[in-house]
RNA sequence: GGAGAAGUACCCAAGUGGCUCAAGGGGCUCCCCUGCUAAGGGAGUAGUACGUGAGAAACGUAGCGAGGGUUCAAAUCCCUCCUUCUCCGCCA
């Protein structure tokens, strides 16, 4: 949500900034909304201090045995202007919200505009795997090695689903234990949340409205008041602390949580995509960071890190991507994007995505603290990143760590989690 | 899923339609007395949101789990929902 204040004093500045991200926004209307409201609500608030002002006086009135039928007839006029007055208020601020809460966040001013094309690589880390041999793809070597089993995935839950099986399953979980034993070093609180969240966090997370087709919503419940399958557990971390305030000597708090995430898009049938690019369902450790304001760019730059260190200790070969407005994500002022190469694809694709939403997320779940310099109450930076999204670091490692023989190495620091060194058939 | 009970401020808690625009206590903050300790006396303590102020102050409005309703007037009466506790049912 964007500061109601910012767009009343510099609604152009606000417009320019949304427009980096291809969202075109005229402000006019929201703005006589806004004008009309306030006039209402200063004139229903003097009715109101007038009625109970009198509502005050009315039992003195009854002791001294005055007639009281002429004040009642009086008060009944006033408190149905009111009730008209407060019912255009509550459509005014209805219409206002809606109107806001569809607002993309405003990227930051070093944020570049337009879309993936504008995007900065700004770090490569290692080399291109180079082969004496015909390499493989993931698929074909996840298959060969029995690591995943696409065919009895699909026959389980239809396409966009796998098995992970025997070598497979426990190199998936060695990730995952890797990731969670790193970020307990780093002193991240560990979280298991609930993976059906209510309408209110897809909500605050800044998912919905936009996105609420693209999860899986549970059966018979009305959306607003029903659950939802979370598509990735930002959306519960980041909801924690709605509508509370924050003790500001306890920022930065910092989570990391496990969960499957659930998405519907996978929709992508295209043929470089096979396998466990994108699925429905897929694994993912993620991290969230609660920041004062003024700390928000370094807690950032902390995440970044720790997700580039996961990578690179994986030995893998990666790119950092500073992400143009457009390309982030609507909640997101900035994004970088951790991009693992996939050789036969011959591309790069995300297997971490790190962003700071300011308090872009937090207007929208009312997460406060108290700054202890001036005893405010301000909303907090929310920055979340994966760390890391299991499901495609598998096709990387598959692919980069090929041998001719078909086999595949195991990187040094899962090989404690996964029991060996080397994956053959 | 069913039945019963409850939800009031940092905590406990009084309060079944109006001099209660929430009593009292604990805790906390400050002051006084005493001063090693212990004990005593007094004052303050509703956070927050919104509105009018450049801003602070100040004022106003809202707020007794949430949302509606009845009424001149609602913590109080009615309806819906949420949460907690007790019991029962279900438990792949």
């Amino acid at each position: 949500m964007i500061d109601l204040q910012l767009i009343r004093k510099d609604s152009e500045s606000v417009s320019a900034a949304l427009a980096k991200k291809g969202a075109i926004v005229d402000f006019r209307e929201l703005l006589e909304w806004d004008k009309e409201r306030r006039s209402l609500i200063q004139k229903v608030e003097e009715n109101k201090a007038k009625r109970n002002k009198v509502s005050a006086e009315i039992p003195l009135y009854k002791k001294q045995g005055k007639d009281t039928a002429a004040i009642f007839e009086e008060m009944r006029a006033l408190g149905d202007e009111i009730a008209s007055s407060d019912k255009k208020i509550a459509e005014l601020t209805e219409k206002m919200d809606d109107f806001l809460s569809r607002l993309p966040n405003i990227p930051d001013e070093d944020v570049v505009a337009g879309e993936k094309e504008n995007n900065e690589v700004i770090r490569v880390v290692g080399k291109k795997p180079e082969f004496d041999f015909a390499p493989k793809n993931h698929v074909d070597l996840c298959t060969d090695l029995g690591l995943v089993d696409y065919e009895r995935g699909v026959k389980l839950s239809g396409g966009g689903y796998w098995i992970y099986r025997n070598m497979g399953a426990r190199l998936e979980w060695a990730l995952i234990n890797y990731f969670i034993s790193e970020h307990l070093k780093d002193g991240y609180e560990f979280i298991l949340p609930p993976h059906q969240l209510s309408y209110n966090c897809g909500f605050g997370a800044g998912q919905f409205p936009k996105f609420e087709d693209e999860v899986y919503w549970l059966e018979g419940e009305e959306r607003k008041k029903g659950h939802f399958m979370l598509p990735t557990a930002e959306t519960a971390l980041v909801n924690m602390y709605a509508g509370e305030i924050i003790d500001g000597a306890k920022l930065p708090m910092k989570f990391f949580a496990y969960t499957p995430c659930y998405r519907k898009e996978a929709g992508s049938y295209r043929s470089e995509e096979r396998g466990m690019i994108r699925g429905h369902q897929f694994n993912k450790v993620e991290m969230v960071i609660y920041s004062a304001q003024e700390n928000s760019m370094a807690a950032f730059e902390e995440l970044v890190g720790k997700a580039s260190a996961l990578v690179e200790k994986l030995g893998l070969h990666f790119r950092v991507s500073k992400l143009a407005a457009g390309d982030c994500s609507a909640s997101m002022a900035r994004t970088y994007d951790i991009e693992v190469w996939i050789p036969s694809m011959g591309i790069y694709k995300e297997v971490s995505s790190v962003s700071n939403a300011n308090d872009y997320q937090a207007r929208r779940n009312g997460t406060r603290y108290k700054d202890p310099k001036t005893g405010k109450n301000l909303f907090v930076h929310t920055l979340n990143g994966s760390g890391l999204a299991t499901s495609r670091l598998i096709p990387a490692i598959v692919e980069q760590f090929q041998n001719a023989d078909g086999s595949v190495r195991v990187p040094e620091v899962l090989v404690p989690y996964v029991g060996t060194d080397i994956l053959r058939k």
